[in-house]
DNA sequence: CGGGCTGTTGACTC
DNA sequence: AGAGTCAACAGCCC
């Protein structure tokens, strides 16, 4: 599923290939995931030039002469940049460029591309309310952000309105890195733990990108990652031993979504439980 | 063959 | 504010 460092990956990709280009032709498959009509999609589109590409979260975001681009791959998604010749059988939107080259978009579940009228990304479409990228949050930012907070750090790090980009994949060894339960209760966390969860954010995220985004993603010339299964500590490695101290890790149920870590290096403290604190 | 699992976003409820 | 639930809908696995 595409997270921050997928999405890093992609718009990198974009710059190269896309930056410059116009155009020509847009068609939509799947009306559903647009915000517009496709009449007003295809028209704010077809003759734009396409300009730079910068990340916001889990979305793409591309400046056109006709508006801003918003791509969300959802799970799954794929860009796919070809000759028009080499029309892929499934995509949701196309957009047809110069020199007979396509951009495909396809989507598996969820996936949308929405039209946003320029400069006013913040204050209409999904990147309102949006919380800042979760590289772009330095280390005093994140403690004031996690000051008085109650509920639990797994669900808060996946909360986009709070920090933007981090997805149910990155989080198993961003908070095992951390030393942290998914479930533990945000006030219990030391001043330690946080500067040490806010380092392990970074890292997590940036060991993905710098081998070019998880390899079971491809990128517009379908070319995979580099960051594959042996890159993880604990995540999707149940049964296996914990990297740090050989202990089975556990799969577990973390309210709607399932948690891999090794207990012994993150425990939930009974006594940090309590009730009153959540 | 079928059902469970996967896990994003936004809307909605308590 | 936070937690829970649901709905959108494809493909893999057993």
């Amino acid at each position: 599923m595409p997270e921050l460092p997928e999405i890093v990956c992609r718009s990198r990709e974009m710059n190269e290939l896309l930056c410059g280009r116009t155009i020509s032709r847009v068609d939509v498959r799947q009306p559903k995931c647009l915000n517009v009509s496709v009449k007003a999609f295809a028209g704010a589109f077809e003759g734009a030039t396409i300009g730079a590409t910068t990340v916001r979260g889990k979305w793409l975001v591309t400046e056109t002469t006709g508006g801003t681009l918003l791509i969300n791959l959802g799970m799954g998604g794929e860009l796919l940049y070809v000759d028009r010749d080499a029309t892929p059988e499934k995509w949701h939107v196309r957009f047809d460029l110069d020199e007979n080259m396509t951009l495909f978009v396809n989507f598996w579940w969820f996936g949308s591309t929405h039209l946003v009228p320029t400069g006013r990304l913040e204050s209409e479409g999904p990147l309102a309310g949006l919380g800042p990228n979760a590289l772009d949050v330095d280390l005093k930012a994140f403690q004031r952000m996690l000051n008085g907070r109650r509920g639990r750090i797994k669900s808060y790090l996946l909360n986009q309105r709070h920090l933007a980009g981090i997805g149910n994949a990155y989080i198993h060894d961003i908070l095992f890195s951390a030393g942290l339960h998914p479930l533990r209760a945000i006030p219990t966390l030391s001043t330690g733990e946080i500067n040490g969860l806010h380092r392990a954010i970074r890292a997590e995220l940036e060991r993905s990108i710098e081998k070019g985004s998880a390899s079971y993603e491809v990128g517009l010339l379908g070319q995979p990652g580099g960051f594959g299964a042996s890159d993880l500590r604990v995540g999707y490695r149940e049964g296996k031993p914990c990297p740090r101290c050989g202990t089975c890790v556990e799969k577990i149920k973390t309210g709607s979504t399932a948690s891999y870590i090794c207990p012994q290096c993150q425990p939930l403290d009974p006594g940090e439980v309590d009730e009153k604190e959540l």
